[in-house]
DNA sequence: GTGAAAGCGCTAACAG
DNA sequence: CTGTTAGCGCTTTCAC
């Protein structure tokens, strides 16, 4: 059996003419559907094997309409957030029966037009969307999958003008409770690594709440979340304690380093996401201070690494996982025809405790 | 200008029509071939845009024969080391109007057989791949893209039985640098973590390089390197200081445990992978010992962590990013057509020297 | 410069 | 149970 570049692979009709049979029934033994008696279909099984046969799914997808693949469209698929989101999706659909093409955008609003625009023309089945849209924006790119009436899931980042079902996790309590629990531990100066990107830090309260209107919904939780808990212990918001820098861990590090530099620093940082974590992490140890001894600490996500630094890290950790396999079964059931009102999904993080959190040193209060 | 659901999508035949025209001049225009007069042009594209007419892109590779889509399938998509090498791969893919279709195996040679098949049938244009295959072993279900001339690269493993482009990294020597440094500093007892997975550990050298031909090409290289490393130094290999374990964090942190309770103790150790690092980390950490006065370590896969751990991790880094785009390259450079004989490139991986590595401490000696 | 017609590989009606 | 036929939406000759 000697390997040879058959540029024309073999076809139903060719494995028909060859099994001496009618096309149809080889489609049907092939395609596992109706009925074929056993005698033929072993023989047509035999001379598809033979002749090396392999279905095209593209001409499958032609006529049925369906591709059994789902778009899923992320803001950055090296964040490890993303990627624990992406194979609990993956996992979930695999075991359905579709594949999953992943397009990544870069929180890049025209990327994700074009993304949108590919998974259209590609005919997946439907999509995960991880929009790089404020809470409050308008998505024009999203009007054509609602037009074809495309299954949607937005996943992580609600928005308000678009009507899908969604999959987020708490994030305004998850970050209450972090930032309470460094309260509770005597610390009023809290610093917040990852606020909305402006261009300048937020006038006052009220200028705040504008600004989150227009951020990612997931930031401007996280930060509400940071003012609830403000708001319940009587600490008035100090803008200068807010980031408000592009989303690279060394902005993180710079801005921290900055906050640190005040005259009256924060005692204890929240950074909400994994580069602000290793950023505030990483201007702390330049600046030769220790954690917790002379600052706090509190990430988001968990990791690894996180639980086996020293100290180890108390984190606010996203069941990552199961977002993902949420996500994927929400939309199969769309698929599968489901027509009940969208509705939205939120799981629980919650704040994983070690070492990182310890009582304000007398020396920088 | 209501949104309703249209169920069946424009296509050019109804844009054709809208327009006055014959079909062809429609695809024309919207394909961007031929010639078509401005005129006629400009009134097609507005009627194309007022119907919200998409291309389907499946017809388009049905008759084409291109799907402008490359496969990948990878061993983990969880594992840093791909993530990087997905998003260069994913960049250079991107900028030359390909999409990327990963699939992932786990280490799973049926799921890879599995996921080349739906690659085959999904028609992409090309395949990256790094297989789940020993060295020496056969790849049986990559048969069929041979056959087909479909191209195909290599990434990150070899296997001998396979001829094809191959994008990886000079894993042997920047092995062997890294503990040739940790034997410099006085070490002579040094813990290899990640050996090939085996039942048992190996009887002799000889019994080793047995179970590196059906190891990953990858993993057998890090051990070559490591005992070319020790054959310099004129240090004979302890089998009791290579793991072969499964490749799952907390089987690392046995692994180690059980090394650190060895009557000689490794007094250095190589962690080949980042979980691996994590893994030792851990063991070193529930030992109570302190790196690297206790014990000098040296990681693979360079990651933002670790140079902000405490102290900072030595690390034999991976231009992952550029493995990436480079094996993008390649395979695009066959479908364009190339036919130049099949080509291995070598990427280098270097070590990183930071602060985990010390003189042996004279009580652990 | 433009249109008619063939066909990519498959599925789905419908006959037989 | 099996074969014939008609498309799916697009590109691509080939005439006009």
């Amino acid at each position: 059996m000697s390997i040879e570049h058959d540029r024309t692979p073999p076809t139903i009709s060719e494995v028909a003419e060859a099994a001496g049979v009618g096309r149809a029934t080889v489609a049907r033994t092939l395609g596992g559907y109706g009925s074929v008696s056993p005698r033929t279909r072993d023989r047509i099984l035999a001379v598809a094997r033979e002749l090396g046969y392999r279905p095209n799914s593209l001409a499958r997808s032609m006529t049925t309409g369906e591709t059994r693949t789902l778009g899923v469209v992320l803001a950055d698929v090296g964040n490890p957030f993303f990627v624990g989101v992406l194979r609990g999706l993956g996992e979930a659909a695999r075991s359905a029966g579709y594949d999953v093409l992943v397009l990544s955008t870069d929180e890049d609003r025209n990327r994700e037009a074009a993304a949108i625009d590919v998974l259209v023309g590609k005919q997946v089945d439907g999509i995960v969307l991880s929009p790089a849209a404020g809470r409050s924006d308008v998505v024009p790119h999203l009007d054509i999958v609602a037009k074809r009436a495309i299954p949607l899931v937005l996943l992580d980042r609600l928005v308000d003008t678009v009507e899908a079902d969604a999959v987020v996790i708490n994030n305004r309590e998850a970050s209450r409770q972090a930032v309470a629990a460094l309260i509770a531990r005597g610390h009023r100066r809290v610093g917040f690594v990852w606020g909305p990107v402006t261009n300048e830090p937020a006038a006052d309260a009220t200028d705040l709440r504008r600004i989150i209107d227009h951020a990612l919904w997931s930031d401007g939780e996280r930060l509400l979340g940071y003012l609830d808990a403000l708001e319940e212990a009587g600490i008035p918001f100090d803008t200068s304690l807010v980031t408000h820098v592009l989303k690279h861990e060394p902005q993180a590090t710079r801005a921290v380093l900055g906050m640190l530099a005040l005259s009256d620093p924060p005692t204890a940082i929240f950074a909400t996401e994994t580069d602000a974590l290793t950023g505030t992490l990483r201007a702390i140890r330049q600046r030769g201070l220790r954690c917790p001894d002379d600052i706090s600490l509190i990430g988001f996500d968990d990791s690894s690494w996180a639980s086996v630094m020293e100290p180890p890290i108390s984190v606010v950790a996203q069941p990552v996982h199961q977002l993902g396999t949420l996500a994927a079964e929400c939309l199969l059931a769309r698929i599968a025809g489901s027509d009940s009102p969208a509705s939205t999904h939120v799981l629980e993080a919650n704040l994983i405790e070690r070492q990182s959190v310890a009582e304000p040193s007398t020396l920088t209060r």
